[in-house]
RNA sequence: GAUCAUGUAGCGAAGUGGUUAUCGCGCCGGCCUGUCAAGCCGGAGAUCGCGGGUUCAAUCCCCGUCAUGAUCGCCA
């Protein structure tokens, strides 16, 4: 018998009050962000799971072989925390180091050198380097501080919600049939049968507004779609919700508004260091502004003299140029495009009883970026049955998904949100891949 | 899939139709009483993406190919 009794430890948090310990002694493991030996010692700057500090080795004070240290190495290290000055932004906390009195090494690399510099202020190195060496280019501090950022926004997005009174789902990524059509999916063997990788968590979140009213999913979506751009993945995180409507399309707009102030207000005083750091500006919300996705392309065309009036799509040109005029026009980083085209939006989407050719569904756009899509579903069934039989699809195949209206719905919409593309925009990344830990993209599938 | 560009040491770049291909970072050795993209001195490290062609001679010019990036299509 080997029955043992493990203690079940009150606190494990990481962070630490290090203003508290001034003073006194602090034992810390950590790894070696950076190391610079001089004739007396050593400056050992050590990454723990919230901070990077300072520590200070004595050649006086403690008896230990500087030169079996190396960066990336794990240390387990004792000493006294001190007040200091640092000038680098990218250690925190600034105000205090470590004197170290006692260190042990724990693990070392076991390839040097390594083969990027992340010492440095700047990752100095190609997008296709930084994917192919992932877990040691994330070390460098302004990797770390997109994820942080990244983090927040995915926390605060399901936060605010739930304060609200929405119910977090997990819809099944494995999936019968998809919700945006049939060329863009990715096709899976489920034993006997074929199955599919979700693209969207749309059928799902739509049936349970039937059962909660008001839900929430945030987890990756697959698209099959071979693009090969800078805003584009094969894999993403789609934040969607998904509402009951008492006043149409306009209530998402505004929860969208508030989610993303929410967002914005956190981001401010939880990633301080990381704003820095990025040398980043955040943008501020104080009034919703929507257009007509018809007046888009009359701006565009008086305003910037380009005549995209026929097409019934946003280029990405357009969605540039629309931003810039209201940033100019309005003040504002944020712009709701409204009323898109019945023929681009798929079979859910509710069209405008005024106007059929167009339906109650949004972009919002942030700085020159499709960031979300959004609008009012149909909710009868029978809407569906015609709409469905209008596009030729074969309403057999969504039985299981059309039970949900048959049963009776509330008039409900919802939007998506993309996290790597938000999180790109928020950090002023050039490419949404930079957003993403491990990017997904037609080349690309490790690590 | 289309158009354009790029491919030179572990990483990031410079450069040339002709002897030993240059620089920065990293690495190794030495020095330096507080650094913070540390500094100073020395050293090692490259079949110039791959295949073919032109030429007395190609890393350089031409063709093909592969890879990467940007823009576009499509989308969040």
């Amino acid at each position: 018998m080997n029955i043992k009794e493990i203690e079940i430890k009150k606190n494990i948090s990481s962070y630490i009050d290090f203003n508290s310990y001034i003073g006194k002694e602090i034992e810390l493991t950590g790894m070696i962000q950076n190391l610079r030996i001089l004739s007396w010692g050593a400056f050992l700057i050590l990454r723990l799971p919230n901070y990077i500090i300072q520590t200070v080795i004595d050649k006086n004070k403690i008896q230990y072989p500087l030169e079996n240290l190396s960066v990336e190495s794990t240390v387990k290290i004792k000493g006294i925390v001190q007040n200091a000055t640092i000038k680098d932004n990218s250690i925190n906390p600034r105000f205090c180091e470590i004197l170290v009195t006692d260190l042990k090494l724990i693990s070392s690399p076991s390839i040097n050198p390594l083969p990027i510099d992340t010492t440095k202020k700047e990752l100095n190195v190609s997008l296709d380097t930084k994917f192919d060496l992932r877990p040691l280019s994330l070390r460098h501090p302004k990797q770390r501080a997109i994820f942080k950022i990244s983090s927040i926004i995915f926390n605060e997005f399901g936060n605010f919600l739930t304060q609200q009174g929405f119910t977090r789902i997990c819809s099944p990524k494995i999936v019968f049939s998809g919700a945006e059509g049939g060329a863009n999916i990715f096709n899976i063997n489920y034993f006997e049968k074929k199955a599919f990788l979700a693209q969207s968590p749309q059928f799902y979140k739509q049936m349970m507004v039937g059962v909660f009213g008001r839900v929430f999913e945030t987890a990756p979506v697959f698209r099959a779609e071979k693009h090969d751009s800078s805003r584009h993945l094969n894999e993403y995180i789609s934040l969607d919700i998904e509402m009951a409507l008492e006043n149409g399309y306009e209530d998402l707009i505004l929860v969208e508004t508030l989610i993303l102030n929410h967002i914005l207000e956190k981001i401010k005083t939880d990633c301080q260091n990381e704003i820095e750091l990025l040398g980043i500006t955040l943008p501020e919300i104080t009034k919703i502004y929507t257009v007509k996705f018809s007046d888009v392309k009359d701006i565009i065309y008086k305003k910037y003299n380009k005549d995209y009036r026929e097409e019934k799509d946003l280029s990405p040109e357009e969605e540039r140029l629309i931003s810039d005029f209201f940033k100019k026009e309005y003040n504002t980083e944020f712009v709701f495009v409204t009323h898109y085209p019945t023929e681009k939006r798929p079979f859910y989407a509710m069209s405008n009883p005024e106007n059929p050719e167009e339906t109650l569904s949004f972009d919002l756009l942030f700085r020159g970026l499709e960031i979300t899509t959004g609008g009012q579903r149909l909710h009868k069934y029978e809407d569906y049955i015609n709409k469905m039989t209008k596009l030729g699809m074969n309403i057999e195949s969504f039985k299981s998904y059309l039970q949900a209206f048959q049963y009776g719905m509330p008039p409900h919409g919802g939007f998506g949100l993309g996290l790597e593309r938000i999180t790109a925009s928020i950090c002023n990344l050039t490419n949404v891949k930079e957003a993403s830990l491990f990017p997904r993209d037609i080349n690309r599938l490790e690590p």
